[in-house]
DNA sequence: TTTTATATTGAACACTCGTTCAAGTCCAGA
DNA sequence: TCTGGACTTGAACGAGTGTTCAATATAAAA
Protein backbone atom coordinates (compact mmCIF):
# COMPACT_ATOMS: atom_id res chain seq x y z
CA UNK A 1 0.00 0.00 0.00
CA UNK A 2 1.79 3.18 0.96
CA UNK A 3 3.95 5.10 3.15
CA UNK A 4 3.51 5.78 6.85
CA UNK A 5 3.21 9.64 7.77
CA UNK A 6 6.43 10.43 8.51
CA UNK A 7 4.93 13.39 10.59
CA UNK A 8 1.93 13.40 13.80
CA UNK A 9 -0.18 15.75 12.02
CA UNK A 10 -1.56 17.40 15.22
CA UNK A 11 1.59 17.84 16.88
CA UNK A 12 2.79 19.20 13.07
CA UNK A 13 -0.38 21.52 13.54
CA UNK A 14 0.53 23.10 17.83
CA UNK A 15 4.11 23.51 16.67
CA UNK A 16 2.46 25.65 13.64
CA UNK A 17 0.21 27.17 15.85
CA UNK A 18 3.33 28.43 18.22
CA UNK A 19 4.89 30.01 15.66
CA UNK A 20 1.83 31.76 14.12
CA UNK A 21 1.18 33.01 17.32
CA UNK A 22 4.08 34.48 18.56
CA UNK A 23 4.59 36.21 14.92
CA UNK A 24 1.69 36.58 13.30
CA UNK A 25 0.48 34.97 9.30
CA UNK A 26 3.12 37.68 7.28
CA UNK A 27 5.93 37.58 9.54
CA UNK A 28 5.78 34.25 9.48
CA UNK A 29 7.52 33.20 6.34
CA UNK A 30 7.25 29.16 5.01
CA UNK A 31 10.92 28.95 5.45
CA UNK A 32 10.53 30.01 8.80
CA UNK A 33 7.94 27.12 9.12
CA UNK A 34 10.10 24.97 7.52
CA UNK A 35 12.42 24.84 10.14
CA UNK A 36 10.34 24.95 12.91
CA UNK A 37 7.94 22.05 12.30
CA UNK A 38 11.02 20.05 10.65
CA UNK A 39 8.96 19.12 7.40
CA UNK A 40 10.14 20.47 3.38
CA UNK A 41 7.77 22.57 1.33
CA UNK A 42 6.77 19.29 -0.96
CA UNK A 43 5.16 17.99 2.34
CA UNK A 44 3.69 20.97 4.13
CA UNK A 45 2.30 21.69 0.58
CA UNK A 46 0.57 18.23 0.19
CA UNK A 47 -0.44 18.00 3.67
CA UNK A 48 -2.31 21.41 4.20
CA UNK A 49 -2.53 23.42 0.64
CA UNK A 50 -1.41 26.03 1.14
CA UNK A 51 0.05 28.68 3.89
CA UNK A 52 -3.41 30.02 4.37
CA UNK A 53 -4.66 26.17 4.66
CA UNK A 54 -2.05 25.25 7.73
CA UNK A 55 -2.44 28.81 9.41
CA UNK A 56 -6.47 28.36 9.12
CA UNK A 57 -6.17 25.05 11.34
CA UNK A 58 -4.02 26.55 13.54
CA UNK A 59 -6.65 29.64 13.91
CA UNK A 60 -8.68 26.61 14.94
CA UNK A 61 -6.24 24.88 17.50
CA UNK A 62 -5.83 27.77 19.21
CA UNK A 63 -9.27 28.44 20.04
CA UNK A 64 -10.04 24.81 20.99
CA UNK A 65 -6.71 25.22 23.25
CA UNK A 66 -8.84 28.38 24.80
CA UNK A 67 -11.92 26.20 24.75
CA UNK A 68 -10.61 23.72 26.51
CA UNK A 69 -8.43 25.97 29.27
CA UNK A 70 -12.14 27.96 29.69
CA UNK A 71 -13.54 24.23 30.57
CA UNK A 72 -10.71 23.91 33.09
CA UNK A 73 -11.64 26.85 34.86
CA UNK A 74 -14.82 25.74 35.46
CA UNK A 75 -14.17 22.49 36.59
CA UNK A 76 -11.86 23.31 38.89
CA UNK A 77 -14.20 25.83 41.22
CA UNK A 78 -17.76 25.49 42.05
CA UNK A 79 -18.27 29.12 41.26
CA UNK A 80 -18.95 30.33 38.10
CA UNK A 81 -17.83 33.76 38.46
CA UNK A 82 -14.75 32.58 40.03
CA UNK A 83 -14.42 30.42 37.09
CA UNK A 84 -14.66 33.67 34.74
CA UNK A 85 -12.21 35.31 36.66
CA UNK A 86 -9.54 32.23 37.00
CA UNK A 87 -9.74 32.33 33.34
CA UNK A 88 -8.58 35.90 32.62
CA UNK A 89 -5.80 35.86 35.01
CA UNK A 90 -4.40 32.84 33.80
CA UNK A 91 -4.51 33.70 30.21
CA UNK A 92 -3.10 37.37 31.31
CA UNK A 93 -0.18 35.51 33.18
CA UNK A 94 0.45 32.90 30.85
CA UNK A 95 0.75 35.46 28.17
CA UNK A 96 3.61 36.88 30.59
CA UNK A 97 5.64 34.06 30.87
CA UNK A 98 4.51 30.70 29.25
CA UNK A 99 2.52 31.29 26.07
CA UNK A 100 4.10 32.20 22.56
CA UNK A 101 2.89 36.03 22.93
CA UNK A 102 0.60 38.09 25.06
CA UNK A 103 -2.08 38.78 23.09
CA UNK A 104 -4.88 36.48 21.71
CA UNK A 105 -4.12 34.98 18.67
CA UNK A 106 -7.63 35.33 17.43
CA UNK A 107 -7.42 39.02 17.81
CA UNK A 108 -3.86 39.61 16.36
CA UNK A 109 -5.21 37.96 13.10
CA UNK A 110 -8.22 40.29 13.07
CA UNK A 111 -5.54 43.35 13.86
CA UNK A 112 -3.37 42.29 11.24
CA UNK A 113 -5.54 40.82 8.14
CA UNK A 114 -8.05 42.52 5.40
CA UNK A 115 -10.03 41.70 2.83
CA UNK A 116 -6.84 40.16 1.39
CA UNK A 117 -7.49 37.25 3.12
CA UNK A 118 -11.25 37.62 3.88
CA UNK A 119 -11.61 33.54 4.60
CA UNK A 120 -8.96 33.63 7.57
CA UNK A 121 -10.50 36.93 8.85
CA UNK A 122 -13.94 35.40 9.30
CA UNK A 123 -12.90 32.51 10.61
CA UNK A 124 -11.18 34.51 13.25
CA UNK A 125 -14.12 36.54 14.11
CA UNK A 126 -16.38 33.76 13.73
CA UNK A 127 -14.26 32.10 16.67
CA UNK A 128 -13.72 34.80 18.71
CA UNK A 129 -18.00 34.72 18.90
CA UNK A 130 -17.97 31.25 19.75
CA UNK A 131 -15.77 32.20 22.81
CA UNK A 132 -17.82 35.43 23.65
CA UNK A 133 -21.29 32.65 23.57
CA UNK A 134 -18.87 30.29 25.84
CA UNK A 135 -18.27 33.43 28.01
CA UNK A 136 -22.39 34.41 27.87
CA UNK A 137 -23.16 30.43 29.27
CA UNK A 138 -21.01 30.57 32.23
CA UNK A 139 -22.32 34.00 33.21
CA UNK A 140 -25.83 32.50 32.85
CA UNK A 141 -24.75 29.90 35.17
CA UNK A 142 -23.54 32.42 37.38
CA UNK A 143 -26.74 34.76 36.97
CA UNK A 144 -28.20 30.78 38.13
CA UNK A 145 -26.48 31.02 41.04
CA UNK A 146 -27.29 34.04 42.19
CA UNK A 147 -23.58 35.62 41.86
CA UNK A 148 -24.61 38.03 39.15
CA UNK A 149 -27.97 40.26 39.22
CA UNK A 150 -30.82 38.77 37.55
CA UNK A 151 -31.81 41.44 35.46
CA UNK A 152 -28.23 41.60 33.17
CA UNK A 153 -28.33 40.13 29.83
CA UNK A 154 -25.37 37.43 30.06
CA UNK A 155 -25.14 37.79 26.60
CA UNK A 156 -24.29 41.52 26.74
CA UNK A 157 -22.42 41.12 29.59
CA UNK A 158 -20.22 38.53 28.11
CA UNK A 159 -19.51 41.07 24.90
CA UNK A 160 -18.05 43.53 27.73
CA UNK A 161 -16.17 40.88 29.24
CA UNK A 162 -14.64 39.95 25.67
CA UNK A 163 -14.63 43.04 24.63
CA UNK A 164 -11.93 44.29 28.07
CA UNK A 165 -10.07 40.94 27.68
CA UNK A 166 -9.24 42.03 24.50
CA UNK A 167 -8.48 45.23 25.31
CA UNK A 168 -6.92 43.65 28.69
CA UNK A 169 -4.15 41.41 26.92
CA UNK A 170 -3.26 44.61 24.81
CA UNK A 171 -2.92 46.79 27.00
CA UNK A 172 -1.05 44.41 28.89
CA UNK A 173 1.52 43.91 25.95
CA UNK A 174 2.25 47.97 26.14
CA UNK A 175 2.79 48.39 29.59
CA UNK A 176 5.71 46.82 31.93
CA UNK A 177 3.33 47.72 34.90
CA UNK A 178 2.10 44.27 36.36
CA UNK A 179 0.43 46.29 39.23
CA UNK A 180 -1.26 48.28 36.76
CA UNK A 181 -2.60 44.73 35.26
CA UNK A 182 -3.93 43.34 38.10
CA UNK A 183 -5.38 46.88 38.98
CA UNK A 184 -7.58 46.26 35.42
CA UNK A 185 -8.78 43.27 36.22
CA UNK A 186 -10.13 44.40 39.40
CA UNK A 187 -11.80 47.09 37.94
CA UNK A 188 -12.82 44.88 34.89
CA UNK A 189 -14.89 42.48 37.30
CA UNK A 190 -16.32 45.57 39.35
CA UNK A 191 -18.13 46.55 35.91
CA UNK A 192 -20.12 43.45 36.47
CA UNK A 193 -21.91 44.64 39.27
CA UNK B 1 21.88 77.70 -4.27
CA UNK B 2 19.13 74.95 -4.75
CA UNK B 3 16.16 73.54 -5.93
CA UNK B 4 12.90 74.25 -4.03
CA UNK B 5 11.60 70.69 -2.54
CA UNK B 6 9.23 69.31 -5.12
CA UNK B 7 7.18 67.60 -2.06
CA UNK B 8 5.15 69.75 0.83
CA UNK B 9 6.90 67.26 3.71
CA UNK B 10 3.78 67.39 5.86
CA UNK B 11 1.71 66.66 3.50
CA UNK B 12 3.59 63.11 2.40
CA UNK B 13 3.59 62.67 5.81
CA UNK B 14 -0.12 63.00 6.12
CA UNK B 15 -0.57 60.64 3.24
CA UNK B 16 1.77 58.22 4.56
CA UNK B 17 0.16 57.82 7.60
CA UNK B 18 -3.35 57.35 6.02
CA UNK B 19 -1.68 54.00 4.12
CA UNK B 20 0.53 52.75 7.00
CA UNK B 21 -2.57 52.93 9.04
CA UNK B 22 -4.88 51.08 6.93
CA UNK B 23 -2.34 48.42 6.05
CA UNK B 24 -0.14 48.60 8.75
CA UNK B 25 3.95 48.45 8.65
CA UNK B 26 4.41 45.61 6.98
CA UNK B 27 2.00 45.22 4.45
CA UNK B 28 2.57 48.31 3.10
CA UNK B 29 5.47 48.26 0.67
CA UNK B 30 8.29 50.96 -0.43
CA UNK B 31 6.05 50.33 -4.06
CA UNK B 32 2.76 50.98 -2.31
CA UNK B 33 4.57 54.09 -0.48
CA UNK B 34 5.96 55.46 -4.08
CA UNK B 35 2.32 55.09 -5.86
CA UNK B 36 0.64 56.93 -3.09
CA UNK B 37 2.57 59.56 -2.23
CA UNK B 38 4.19 60.51 -5.27
CA UNK B 39 7.76 60.21 -4.72
CA UNK B 40 10.40 57.86 -6.17
CA UNK B 41 12.74 55.31 -3.73
CA UNK B 42 15.50 58.30 -4.06
CA UNK B 43 13.59 60.77 -2.76
CA UNK B 44 11.84 59.24 -0.27
CA UNK B 45 15.17 57.96 0.75
CA UNK B 46 16.79 61.42 0.86
CA UNK B 47 14.15 62.70 2.79
CA UNK B 48 13.21 60.26 5.42
CA UNK B 49 16.88 57.82 5.39
CA UNK B 50 14.40 54.27 5.77
CA UNK B 51 11.31 52.76 5.72
CA UNK B 52 11.39 52.77 9.17
CA UNK B 53 12.07 56.51 9.60
CA UNK B 54 9.06 57.30 7.27
CA UNK B 55 6.81 55.47 9.49
CA UNK B 56 8.20 56.84 12.52
CA UNK B 57 7.02 59.82 11.50
CA UNK B 58 3.84 58.84 10.66
CA UNK B 59 3.42 57.21 14.32
CA UNK B 60 4.02 61.17 15.33
CA UNK B 61 1.96 62.57 13.30
CA UNK B 62 -1.12 59.93 13.89
CA UNK B 63 -0.92 60.80 17.48
CA UNK B 64 -0.64 64.48 16.72
CA UNK B 65 -3.89 64.14 15.42
CA UNK B 66 -4.96 62.04 18.10
CA UNK B 67 -4.43 64.77 20.65
CA UNK B 68 -6.00 67.42 18.25
CA UNK B 69 -8.99 65.65 18.19
CA UNK B 70 -9.39 64.89 22.57
CA UNK B 71 -8.60 68.63 22.80
CA UNK B 72 -10.97 69.67 19.86
CA UNK B 73 -13.64 67.75 21.95
CA UNK B 74 -12.74 69.48 25.29
CA UNK B 75 -12.93 73.20 23.53
CA UNK B 76 -16.67 71.72 22.00
CA UNK B 77 -18.29 71.21 25.68
CA UNK B 78 -18.35 72.41 28.94
CA UNK B 79 -18.47 69.58 30.94
CA UNK B 80 -15.03 67.34 30.92
CA UNK B 81 -16.73 63.61 31.04
CA UNK B 82 -19.13 64.93 28.39
CA UNK B 83 -16.03 65.58 26.56
CA UNK B 84 -14.38 61.97 27.13
CA UNK B 85 -17.35 60.37 25.93
CA UNK B 86 -17.97 62.28 22.89
CA UNK B 87 -14.41 61.35 22.13
CA UNK B 88 -14.76 58.20 22.64
CA UNK B 89 -18.27 58.03 20.20
CA UNK B 90 -16.06 60.29 18.02
CA UNK B 91 -12.91 57.47 17.66
CA UNK B 92 -15.92 54.62 17.47
CA UNK B 93 -18.12 56.07 14.60
CA UNK B 94 -14.95 57.87 12.38
CA UNK B 95 -13.50 54.25 12.69
CA UNK B 96 -16.37 53.10 10.83
CA UNK B 97 -16.78 55.56 8.38
CA UNK B 98 -13.74 57.99 7.60
CA UNK B 99 -10.54 56.58 9.21
CA UNK B 100 -8.56 54.46 7.39
CA UNK B 101 -9.08 51.70 9.79
CA UNK B 102 -11.24 50.77 12.53
CA UNK B 103 -8.40 50.43 14.92
CA UNK B 104 -5.69 52.55 16.78
CA UNK B 105 -2.58 53.29 14.94
CA UNK B 106 -0.33 52.96 17.55
CA UNK B 107 -2.21 49.61 18.77
CA UNK B 108 -1.75 47.78 15.46
CA UNK B 109 1.50 48.87 15.37
CA UNK B 110 2.24 47.37 19.39
CA UNK B 111 0.29 44.16 17.92
CA UNK B 112 1.69 43.63 15.23
CA UNK B 113 5.98 44.61 15.43
CA UNK B 114 8.33 42.54 17.60
CA UNK B 115 11.81 43.08 18.61
CA UNK B 116 12.93 43.18 15.45
CA UNK B 117 11.66 46.41 14.99
CA UNK B 118 12.21 47.44 18.50
CA UNK B 119 12.36 51.37 18.27
CA UNK B 120 9.03 51.46 16.67
CA UNK B 121 7.45 49.35 19.20
CA UNK B 122 8.71 51.58 21.95
CA UNK B 123 7.52 54.65 20.34
CA UNK B 124 4.09 53.30 20.01
CA UNK B 125 3.64 52.64 23.28
CA UNK B 126 5.35 56.09 24.75
CA UNK B 127 2.99 57.43 22.84
CA UNK B 128 -0.01 55.29 23.83
CA UNK B 129 1.10 56.47 27.36
CA UNK B 130 1.29 60.13 26.40
CA UNK B 131 -2.53 59.94 25.41
CA UNK B 132 -3.50 58.29 28.52
CA UNK B 133 -1.62 61.01 30.50
CA UNK B 134 -4.02 63.13 28.59
CA UNK B 135 -6.86 61.06 29.44
CA UNK B 136 -5.87 61.53 32.99
CA UNK B 137 -5.47 65.52 33.15
CA UNK B 138 -8.88 65.36 31.25
CA UNK B 139 -10.76 62.96 34.09
CA UNK B 140 -9.12 65.22 36.90
CA UNK B 141 -10.73 67.84 36.00
CA UNK B 142 -13.95 66.11 35.35
CA UNK B 143 -13.76 64.74 39.16
CA UNK B 144 -13.00 69.08 39.95
CA UNK B 145 -16.18 69.70 38.35
CA UNK B 146 -18.02 66.97 40.65
CA UNK B 147 -18.70 64.53 37.30
CA UNK B 148 -16.96 61.59 39.18
CA UNK B 149 -16.60 60.45 43.07
CA UNK B 150 -13.56 62.99 43.89
CA UNK B 151 -12.46 59.14 45.91
CA UNK B 152 -11.22 57.51 42.27
CA UNK B 153 -7.66 57.68 41.04
CA UNK B 154 -7.44 59.41 37.69
CA UNK B 155 -4.53 57.93 36.51
CA UNK B 156 -6.12 54.72 37.06
CA UNK B 157 -9.32 55.59 35.26
CA UNK B 158 -7.30 57.05 32.56
CA UNK B 159 -5.80 53.47 32.55
CA UNK B 160 -9.35 51.72 32.78
CA UNK B 161 -10.56 54.60 29.81
CA UNK B 162 -7.34 53.10 27.66
CA UNK B 163 -7.93 49.51 28.13
CA UNK B 164 -10.95 49.64 26.84
CA UNK B 165 -10.72 51.61 24.14
CA UNK B 166 -8.57 49.87 22.64
CA UNK B 167 -10.86 46.93 23.34
CA UNK B 168 -13.89 48.69 22.05
CA UNK B 169 -12.19 49.60 18.45
CA UNK B 170 -11.08 45.90 18.17
CA UNK B 171 -14.24 44.97 18.97
CA UNK B 172 -16.29 46.97 16.49
CA UNK B 173 -13.35 45.57 14.02
CA UNK B 174 -14.68 41.97 15.15
CA UNK B 175 -17.96 42.59 14.82
CA UNK B 176 -20.95 43.86 12.30
CA UNK B 177 -23.56 45.29 14.82
CA UNK B 178 -23.70 48.81 15.65
CA UNK B 179 -26.08 48.50 18.41
CA UNK B 180 -23.48 45.70 20.43
CA UNK B 181 -20.69 48.85 20.25
CA UNK B 182 -23.19 51.57 21.23
CA UNK B 183 -23.74 49.20 24.54
CA UNK B 184 -20.29 48.64 24.59
CA UNK B 185 -19.86 52.59 25.11
CA UNK B 186 -22.82 53.17 27.60
CA UNK B 187 -21.29 50.32 29.59
CA UNK B 188 -17.81 51.33 29.82
CA UNK B 189 -18.54 54.81 31.18
CA UNK B 190 -21.16 53.37 33.45
CA UNK B 191 -17.64 51.54 34.78
CA UNK B 192 -16.48 54.89 35.86
CA UNK B 193 -19.53 55.67 38.44
C1' DT C 1 12.08 -10.43 -3.91
C1' DT C 2 9.61 -7.58 -6.82
C1' DT C 3 6.00 -4.37 -7.49
C1' DT C 4 3.35 -0.41 -6.48
C1' DA C 5 1.49 3.54 -4.35
C1' DT C 6 2.30 7.13 -1.43
C1' DA C 7 5.34 10.37 1.41
C1' DT C 8 9.27 13.15 1.23
C1' DT C 9 12.87 15.91 -0.61
C1' DG C 10 15.08 20.25 -2.12
C1' DA C 11 16.45 22.71 -6.22
C1' DA C 12 14.25 25.92 -8.93
C1' DC C 13 10.65 29.44 -10.36
C1' DA C 14 8.63 33.86 -10.89
C1' DC C 15 7.86 37.47 -8.13
C1' DT C 16 8.30 41.08 -4.53
C1' DC C 17 10.94 43.12 -0.91
C1' DG C 18 13.80 47.37 0.94
C1' DT C 19 17.53 49.89 -0.69
C1' DT C 20 21.29 52.13 -3.59
C1' DC C 21 23.38 55.30 -6.79
C1' DA C 22 24.83 57.19 -11.21
C1' DA C 23 22.57 60.17 -14.21
C1' DG C 24 19.40 63.79 -15.07
C1' DT C 25 16.59 67.94 -13.77
C1' DC C 26 15.91 72.21 -12.03
C1' DC C 27 16.59 76.99 -10.39
C1' DA C 28 19.10 80.73 -7.62
C1' DG C 29 23.13 83.53 -7.83
C1' DA C 30 27.00 85.34 -10.59
C1' DT D 1 23.55 83.08 -20.09
C1' DC D 2 26.25 80.24 -17.50
C1' DT D 3 27.39 77.62 -13.42
C1' DG D 4 26.98 75.21 -8.96
C1' DG D 5 24.64 72.42 -6.13
C1' DA D 6 20.54 70.45 -4.08
C1' DC D 7 16.60 67.59 -5.54
C1' DT D 8 14.63 63.91 -8.24
C1' DT D 9 14.60 59.90 -11.08
C1' DG D 10 14.21 54.90 -12.02
C1' DA D 11 16.92 50.96 -13.35
C1' DA D 12 19.27 47.68 -10.88
C1' DC D 13 20.78 44.78 -6.74
C1' DG D 14 20.84 40.96 -3.58
C1' DA D 15 17.95 38.81 -0.55
C1' DG D 16 13.65 36.85 0.57
C1' DT D 17 8.69 35.46 -0.70
C1' DG D 18 5.10 31.50 -1.50
C1' DT D 19 4.85 27.67 -4.39
C1' DT D 20 5.86 23.73 -7.77
C1' DC D 21 7.46 19.33 -9.34
C1' DA D 22 10.59 15.79 -11.00
C1' DA D 23 13.39 12.74 -8.49
C1' DT D 24 13.99 9.84 -4.52
C1' DA D 25 12.88 7.01 -0.45
C1' DT D 26 9.99 3.99 1.88
C1' DA D 27 7.13 0.14 3.39
C1' DA D 28 3.02 -2.68 2.60
C1' DA D 29 1.09 -6.06 -0.83
C1' DA D 30 1.88 -9.57 -4.28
Amino acid sequence: MANKLKHDRQLVINQATNLFWEKGFHATSMRNLQDHIDMRPGSIYAAFGSKEGLFKETLQCYADGSLKRLQASVEATPSPLAAMKHFVKLVVQQGKNQAPNEMCMLVKTVSELTEENEELLEESKRLLKVMENAFADLLSQAQQAGEIDSSKDPQRLARLIQMQLIGLRLYARTSNSENSVNDLIDDLFNCLK
